[in-house]
DNA sequence: TGTTGTTAGTTACAAAATCAACCGTTAACA
DNA sequence: TGTTAACGGTTGATTTTGTAACTAACAACA
């Protein structure tokens, strides 16, 4: 029983998937590395934290299904760089609110923006088609409903 | 000049390839480590032998755009585990020859085999449609052609 | 209350990725 | 030829991630 010779890395999904989000975030990752020295996990709480507004760590787990230790590592390097910080929950002492600092608002409005420049460029490259289909199966794949 | 506000992350494309590629080779990803040790490096190092016979590590690294030293300790510990061999090139004593073993060869096919079931697994989540444009847009956006 | 289990978040340690410097070989060309 | 630059690949130091164990706080319920 043979198998389908046309089957190569470049046809096998995960890997094209891979490609893909690799390719795309290059020139993204550049520029909140370059203007605010940020990691993607880093940015990636700001980003929740300016969309959504003062959360706990717990919630941005859940949204952005990281791992709680990539957040808490993440959070330490944003209050140490004073892009956020952290207020006591006095109803549970366990967890603590997060907001971000007037510093902190600036990156995120101006990373928005980059972000949705950026997204708008890439869409550029399909057509309408594609793209609307593109993002129903990602959204599909990713499992976000 | 406001800003549209839908804009959030889950509408970010390199978020959402990211998520997507993550969450759809969790499951394959668990194949390759617990039936043979491998690490993703390793995996698709012997799919480009597996796949494209003979090979230096420089044409792996140009058609998987992976970086020399990951590619470097990649082969090391394939070499170590007997899933390839190394040929010395007289022609050009700076490069060598990658050969799989007979165990390297097994791997492969059953890996592959497994990728293939896997990738139509992944497709059947999908409708014809979608996936005919999703690879299509995949390879655009990953620059492949 | 007291015990047991769970939760939010942190820390410690191991595994892996990244980056720069490096070695031996080949190429370019005076 | 001799010198310099470029190349293929490896190594070592640093950074980042992943995994597990941990702390402090809360909840459930005897």
């Amino acid at each position: 029983m043979p198998q389908k010779d046309d089957f190569d890395l470049q046809n096998f999904l995960p890997y094209l998937l891979n490609q893909a989000a690799e390719e795309s975030s290059l020139a993204f990752q550049q520029v909140y590395k370059d203007r605010y020295g940020m990691l993607r996990t880093e940015w990636r709480v700001l980003f929740h934290l300016g969309l959504y507004g003062r959360l706990t760590a717990k919630e941005i787990g859940a949204r952005s299904k990281m791992h709680k230790t990539k957040i808490s590592r993440a959070v330490q390097r944003l209050e140490e760089r004073r892009f956020l910080t952290r207020a006591p929950d006095d109803a549970d002492r366990r967890q603590e609110y997060l907001d971000l600092t007037v510093q902190g608002r600036a990156a995120y409005r101006d990373l928005h923006g980059v972000a949705q420049g950026y997204d708008a460029a890439l869409a550029d490259t399909l057509t309408a088609e594609e793209e609307r289909i593109l993002r129903a199966a990602l959204r599909k794949l990713a499992r976000m409903g």
